[in-house]
DNA sequence: GACAATCTGGTACAAGCGTACCATTTTTGC
DNA sequence: GCAAAAATGGTACGCTTGTACCAGATTGTC
């Protein structure tokens, strides 16, 4: 399975090549140039990831859009899973980072900026101008772990942080929320955008918008 | 695109011929035998669709699994598409007969069978078991009419069936529900079920069953 | 500056895919 | 019963996929 990929590590000790016999740091680059062509390939099939959902991840796919060669998706991943999960990882944290610099770049919030910072954060930012790729995307993150365990965990930690936001953002608005709260309004927004998806002219933002609005004190 | 498939129909009316060019009633069954065939195909995707998603809807998986040939598949549907949507379709159908059934086969419902018979209709009747395939398809097929505009239709049509379902099943419990307050509950619902997929060790119908125990009169 | 380690990128391959073809057999309509 | 229509099923094609290979270029370390 393993190539020359790791010829590195002259064997620090003979007997620990049968215990740890191989993959491991498989795709880790050691060089900043490396590192560099590495990130370029996530942020790549992040771009993918929005576009055309899980499906659009794909070795040839991926290096192009890089414009990198074929090979370098396998040098530095050492699947295609991998591939996906640092997509989606990539995707979440960057959509995260950007709620939370906008929490703090701001004072207090009013309700109309209220209700647009949290479908921002639920519904993807990029969705303000209509665009219906990246609300998809965090649904068919959600939905795809199902079929995709090895997700779970990133999707688990990235909601953690999710909640925690919105936690912080309803206080700063002046609408402390309970845990609770928070867990059920994201389930109702949820709810509300993936059942908006099926319509005839889809308006997933607006329909969680009357929602909201309707929610919020 | 369209080989020998419809020398029927000796052209009942010449001048329809160049309006009505092609594509048409194909892969409609003329026959008897032909009619079941086609369903056996058709219910064979349906299975793989729950045990797998879409992805597991191929021309060679589902003759395999309806003991049909390769070529039967694209004889009976013009594109894999078509498939797709008569899988789903069927899946849907179904499970919207079985509520109806069980709606009109008992009497006025308590609050427990109540609650289990909306958590059926939602998510289900094979997730009494725990079963987290079926479960998933209803939301798989949700988001991924996102990304597969033909489903939208259809999706649409079976969801306004379920709707009126839903409201007729709360009236006979004696908990009437206006048309509006149902679209909230099925997206609490909704919601609450795929934020409860990534959880590590899933149990949408428990977190769905509390959720709506809390939202019940 | 030399020697490993790391990276590069062109290429190859087997498997699986949707779809098409077509010589047969079965069924239907008269 | 017979011609025509429908159905059957084996086979093949062109394409895309994930992954593997490896000779050469680049880089980091001492």
């Amino acid at each position: 399975m393993l190539r020359g990929l790791a010829p590195s590590l002259v064997m620090p000790e003979p007997t620990e090549a049968p215990s740890a016999p191989s993959q491991e740091r498989t795709g880790q680059a050691s060089t900043p140039k490396g590192e560099r062509r590495r990130q370029a390939l996530v942020e790549a099939a992040s771009e993918l990831l929005v576009e055309s959902g899980f499906a659009g991840i794909r070795h040839r796919a991926v290096a192009e859009r890089a414009g990198l060669p074929l090979a370098s998706t396998t040098y530095y991943f050492s699947s295609i899973e991998e591939l996906v999960e640092r997509a989606v990882e990539y995707h979440g944290r960057t959509e995260l980072a950007w709620g939370r610099e906008r929490l703090s770049g701001c004072g207090r919030l009013d309700r109309d900026e209220l209700c647009e910072l949290v479908l921002d954060m639920l519904l993807g930012h990029n969705s303000r101008d209509g665009g219906l790729d990246v609300v998809l995307l965090r649904y068919e993150r959600l939905v795809g772990s199902g079929r995709r365990p090895y997700l779970a965990p990133l999707m688990r930690e990235m909601g953690d942080e999710l909640h925690a936001l919105l936690v912080e953002i309803l206080a700063q608005a002046g609408a402390p929320s309970s845990s609770a709260e928070v867990t059920r309004l994201i389930a109702l927004i949820d709810g509300t955008v993936v059942n908006a998806l099926i319509e005839s002219d889809p308006d997933p933002r607006g329909a969680a918008r009357r929602v909201l609005r309707a929610e919020l004190p």
